[in-house]
DNA sequence: ATGGTCGATATTCGA
């Protein structure tokens, strides 16, 4: 069994005690992360490297950054999502694994926020949904197991948040940003935890504000997109909530996906 | 009660 996880960790440094407990605790094969707000240089791999992982980072200063840790030694890694030569923001990752006789392809993907609506970070996000559906069909062609594993910042539907109403003019769940995530969807990806579970209130994310862990007021919008290949061998897929009721926790939670690859 | 809280960085921005 092979589990890949995706874990927006907000911050390396800040929380590089709780990603060290994290791994040691779920043992993931392959752990997808994003919001590094680090640089390449700066990333502590010693500490990550000393639990038995490789570790492939794209970092940028302050903000943003995308990382793979791995068990197994990637094949190939590619550093930014096509597109758009003059998008500089840190936010795509992929790598190339052999597990058996197959090769897998994952990527760690941070998709832009896009608030506030009204400025020129929306038109941003929905740019970047575009290039990453360009990305999807061009290597769903390629008919191998592919995991996008990552922070969408998309609510997918009513019931993955708390409240819809207050969500309702956030860049997070406007009709535009569901529709553009329902088209990647419909190039054949699966959404991992919905094909699993049809359940509600299922979150991976709790903003740091107002109390919102404590009143369970959450969002779903950390997600593992799956070719059909990989969907075939999907088993189960996991939310480690309780890490957000560590201390000095991140706003996000892993989510696991287990592959009988 | 028109805030609240983090992280990286610089005394503000992004989320």
């Amino acid at each position: 069994m092979i589990r890949i996880a995706t874990w927006n960790i907000n911050g390396v440094k800040a929380r590089i005690e709780n990603l060290c407990q994290w791994l040691k605790d779920a043992s993931p094969d392959i752990a997808c992360l994003q919001e590094i707000k680090s640089v390449d240089e700066a990333f502590p791999r010693g500490e990550i490297e000393a639990l038995g992982y490789h570790v492939e980072t794209h970092g940028q200063k302050g903000f943003n950054g995308v990382a793979l840790l791995s068990r197994m030694r990637p094949d190939e890694i590619n550093r930014g999502l096509p597109g758009d030569e003059t998008d500089e923001q840190a936010r795509f990752i992929e790598g190339v694994f052999t597990i058996g006789p197959r090769a897998i392809r994952v990527c760690s993907l941070y998709l832009p926020n896009g608030n506030p609506i009204d400025t020129e970070k929306y038109p941003y996000k929905l740019r970047w949904m575009d290039r990453l559906r360009t990305f999807a069909t061009g290597r769903l062609q390629l008919e191998e197991p592919l995991i996008l594993a990552g922070d969408y910042n998309v609510i997918p539907e009513p019931i993955d948040c708390h409240d819809p109403a207050v969500w309702a003019n956030d860049a997070l769940f406007l009709p535009q940003t569901r529709s553009a995530f329902r088209e990647q969807e419909n190039l054949g990806l699966t959404d991992a935890l919905r094909a699993t579970t049809a359940a509600a209130k299922i979150y991976t994310f709790w903003d740091y504000q107002a109390g919102a862990w404590q009143k369970n007021n959450g969002i779903r919008i950390d997600h593992l997109l799956l070719s059909p290949e990989a969907a075939d061998r999907l088993l189960s897929v996991a939310v480690d909530k309780h890490v957000r009721a560590w201390e000095k926790p991140s706003d996000h939670v892993p989510v696991i996906g287990s592959f009988d690859f």
